[in-house]
DNA sequence: GACGGAATACCCCTTAAGGGGTATTTTTAA
DNA sequence: TTAAAAATACCCCTTAAGGGGTATTCCGTC
C-alpha cells in the first residue's frame, strides 16, 4: 500500500521534528522532508512528488499564505494544510482565497491532524471548528459595526446618491451618468457636489472609498 | 419558570403551524404568535415581548435579510434565527452581515432547531455545520477566480503605484501626493496614467473601486 | 551585457471636475 | 397641511485630470 508523502514547513525545528516524528507513527504517512521556509518548499516540491504539504503561518521572509500563492502560481495541485498557533479571521480568509484545502490550529488532537491529511489526499477538504466559528465571526455584523460606528447614525445619502456614487465607482462621466438616468448633464453635476459636501469629502475618488468601506457598491 | 417566548415568521401557514405544533412540545417554548410576513412581524414585536424570532428568507414583498435589517434599524436587541430551505452563501452572509444570532436549514432535525432557540435566548450564537461549510466555500479560491480569470496573472501594478492608488483614494491630489513623496507633480501625473492604462480603467475613481474590491486599500 | 520594467521628469493639448451661486418641482415627513 | 429634503436644471469660474508624446536613471532578469 501507497503511503501518504507529506512535508513540513515550519521555521522552528523542534516543532517541525515533533511533528514529523508523531506524525510517522502513523502507518499510512511518510514524511519525506521538513523545511524551515516558503523558499526551500518550493525548492524540494519541484523536484520531488509529495501528496500533502503541512505549512505554518509564520515563517521569516514569505509566509504561509505567500507560500500558497506561489506554488499555485507554478499550478501546483496537490493538497495543502495550513497548520498555526492562533491567526485572525484574515489569515484565514487569505488561505482560504489562495485555495488551502485544510486548515487546523496546532493545539488541535493530532488524530484531528491526521484525520485531515488523510481526507485532504483524498480530494477533500478539512477545517477545524475554530476556524469555521472564526469566519462566522469575521462575517457577523459587519454591517452594522461599518454603517454604525459610534452612535447609531445613518449614512446621510439620499438613494438617488446611491445610485450616482455607483456609476462614478464604474468610472463613468457626468455626462455618462445623465444619458443612464434621462436626466441632464447639470443635475449629476449637481449630485457629485452635493455628495462630497454632504460627507464632507474631497473629492469623487475619496467618496468611492468612502462608499466601498460601507459596502455601498 | 419562564417560557421563552417564539415567533414564527414564514409565508406558507402550513409549514409555520407544522413548526409551531412540534416546538410547542417542548417544555420551555411557547409560541406567542405565527406570522406569514416582514410587516407582520415587526408590528406584533411593536406591540409584544418576543424571546426569539424564527425567520424564513423566502417571504414576498420583504424577506428575511430586509426584515432583520428593519428590526435592527429599530434597535430590537432580542435573538433571531434564521431558518430556511435551501440557500446560497450570499444569503448567509448577508443575515450575518445583519447580526442574525442563528441560522440552520429546514432539513435539520427539530431537535437542532430547539437546541439552537435555547442557545441564542441565552445570549449565545448557533449556526449549523452546513452554514459553516457553505461559508468556507464562498471564501475558497477566490482569489484565484478573481485575480487569475484564465491564466494565471498578478495584479499588474508596482509597489509605488499602489502608494499612489492608496493616496488618490484618500482624496488627495497630484501635487499634494508629490508633496507627500518628495517627487515632482508630473511623476505623479504619469504614474496615475499608468495605473489607468495597465488596469484598463477608465478613470482613478474606477481605479479606486477596483482597489477596494481587491483589498489594496 | 542587453533588455524590460519601474521610477523619475517634462512637453503638448482637451475636457471633466469641482467651488460658488440661484431656482423649480416633487416627494416625504412632521 | 405645511415645511423640509430631495431631485431637477442652469449660470459663472478655476483647475485638476487624463490622452498623447519623449527621455533619463536604476534595477533585476535572462
Amino acid at each position: 500500500m501507497e503511503k501518504i508523502k507529506v512535508i513540513l514547513a515550519d521555521d522552528h525545528r523542534m516543532v517541525r521534528s515533533s511533528f514529523a516524528k508523531v506524525l510517522s507513527e502513523e502507518e499510512v504517512i511518510q514524511i519525506v522532508a521538513e523545511v524551515s521556509n516558503g523558499f526551500e518548499l518550493i525548492e524540494y516540491i519541484k523536484d520531488n512528488p509529495v501528496d500533502v504539504i503541512i505549512l505554518d503561518y509564520n515563517m521569516p521572509e514569505m509566509d504561509g499564505i505567500e507560500t500558497i500563492s506561489k506554488l499555485r502560481e507554478l499550478n501546483y495541485k496537490k493538497a495543502i494544510i495550513m497548520l498555526t498557533m492562533h491567526s485572525d479571521e484574515n489569515v484565514i480568509i487569505g488561505a482560504l482565497e489562495e485555495g488551502i484545502n485544510g486548515f487546523l490550529f496546532k493545539d488541535s488532537e493530532i488524530e484531528e491532524l491526521i484525520a485531515a491529511i488523510k481526507i485532504v489526499d483524498a480530494g477533500g477538504e478539512y477545517f477545524c471548528e475554530e476556524v469555521k466559528n472564526k469566519l462566522i465571526k469575521y462575517h457577523s455584523g459587519k454591517m452594522h459595526r461599518r454603517y454604525h460606528p459610534l452612535n447609531p447614525q445613518k449614512i446621510p445619502v439620499s438613494k438617488r446618491e446611491i445610485e450616482i456614487i455607483r456609476l462614478i465607482a464604474d468610472g463613468f462621466k457626468s455626462y455618462e451618468i445623465a444619458g443612464k438616468l434621462f436626466i441632464s448633464e447639470s443635475t449629476v453635476v449637481k449630485h457629485r457636489k452635493n455628495i462630497i459636501r454632504k460627507l464632507d469629502l474631497k473629492n469623487t475618488t475619496e467618496v468611492v472609498k468612502y462608499a466601498a468601506e460601507r459596502g455601498l457598491l
